[in-house]
DNA sequence: TTTCCCGGTTACGAATCTGTAACCGAAACC
DNA sequence: GGTTTCGGTTACAGATTCGTAACCGGGAAA
């Protein structure tokens, strides 16, 4: 379940939103002024914040700059405003969309939607199917295999998957996921990829290759079947 | 920087914005058809894709669900159709944002910027200020001192941190980190949570507390100063 | 007041982790 | 053809981790 805030001075407006909203199933928290909003997002962090432009003691561009220090949470701008450059001043100040009054309430929940789905997406996974590493708890299945890494091994995994496609070398690898230079940190690099490829099967028939290049540099990829 | 991947079938529209896009210092691809699309995505996985909703060969709608199943990359679609019942479409087929033709080109720009923006945030950061919990590398640090931690403490940590102010028995937490359920899980719960107490000194003048409330129950919460 | 319960802390030992170095073999170089 | 280089693999030992159990002390129950 989703908490939503909506920041909203006229009544009229606010009630029609948070009804749909909440029919919708999300918890609707609301507030009809920046102090008020400020004090929710304190007390009951909400997941996504809508947000009208224009609120009486203040600017809805202003109290988005403030959540950004308190709060990672998508916001969603509503306004009467439809100029371009008020939209880009919306998202340049920090929020994830807008949408210019008047719009349809199914159109919003889309959106609400799509905002959502990105942010709660859990937080710390990585997904390269059939790959899937939730640095959460750690856990890392192939295949719905679950494989057992240590601390340094997922580390370097994790490094490799997010930047699957890119080549590091050695020295590279070793910045990357250490976080300090060392002469004589290639043997640990190549000693950790070793147990990684043995763990991960990365030999036979498996869907993934950790390979080294000509040009010195680790890379991990999928691999394509039939290129055609 | 940024790869993008521009998917448009119209030769003026594809330049244009290439042009643009490119003039703001982002690497763009361009494909006419979903079949050269899948093949970019394959050779230079992008950070995000731009996609028409109607294409010589299939409808993007279709292309967006398969590079969902290979990347993570924001989907914005553009188009023609500009009924609601389209836009909702559109972002319930997995797309993040959808822009109706005609459009301004610096609303694109922004709506470029906000999506990268986001997906760009490194995956798996905790935010809890003064606390930050890096998962990718495991790197824990509170008001710039840097705590080091177990696997299993992070773990802990993390679960505890992204659900700041939610209450868990020994039980559920052992549950939640661990994974199974064991009887004698309360005293492995109890010195885990012992060790990361102290590692985060969370006794004297700490911004967190990790309590044990009345209700038999951890809860890990910011302290707020001057709720007034 | 005494007893019991239970969380907090500490200590310990088995298991695991991890940096290093030795060894191997293939490719590059001389 | 010999030598060098360098990544891959393996073994090893010191360090770390982590579940368990012992012990302590405060609060509730009897």
């Amino acid at each position: 379940m989703s908490r939503i805030l909506l920041v909203e001075d006229e009544e009229a407006v606010l009630l029609l939103n948070k009804r749909h909203l909440e029919k919708n199933g999300y918890e609707v928290y609301s507030a009809t002024t920046i102090k008020q909003a400020e004090a929710i997002i304190w007390e009951y962090p909400p997941d996504l914040i809508i947000l009208d432009v224009m609120l009486p003691d203040g600017s809805g561009l202003d109290l988005c700059r403030k959540i950004r220090d308190i709060s990672t949470a998508p916001v969603l701008f509503l306004s009467c405003l439809s100029d371009n450059s008020d939209i880009i001043r919306g998202l340049d100040n920090g929020g994830d969309d807008y949408l210019p009054k008047p719009y349809s309430i199914d159109v919003l929940l889309a959106r609400v939607a799509t905002l959502l789905r990105r942010s709660k997406n859990p937080i710390g996974i990585i997904e390269l199917p059939p790959l899937r590493i939730n640095l959460s708890n750690g856990k890392v299945t192939l295949e719905k295999e679950e494989i057992l890494l240590s601390q340094k091994e997922l580390q370097l995994l994790a490094f490799l998957a997010q930047h699957a496609g890119c080549e590091y070398s050695s020295k590279e690898l070793y910045n990357a996921v250490w976080g300090e230079d060392n002469e004589t940190s290639t043997g640990t690099v190549k000693a950790h990829i070793s147990r990684l490829r043995s763990k991960l099967h990365l030999n036979d028939m498996s869907p993934f290759e950790l390979i080294f290049t000509p040009e010195k540099k680790y890379m991990f990829l999928k691999v394509r079947f039939s290129p055609e």
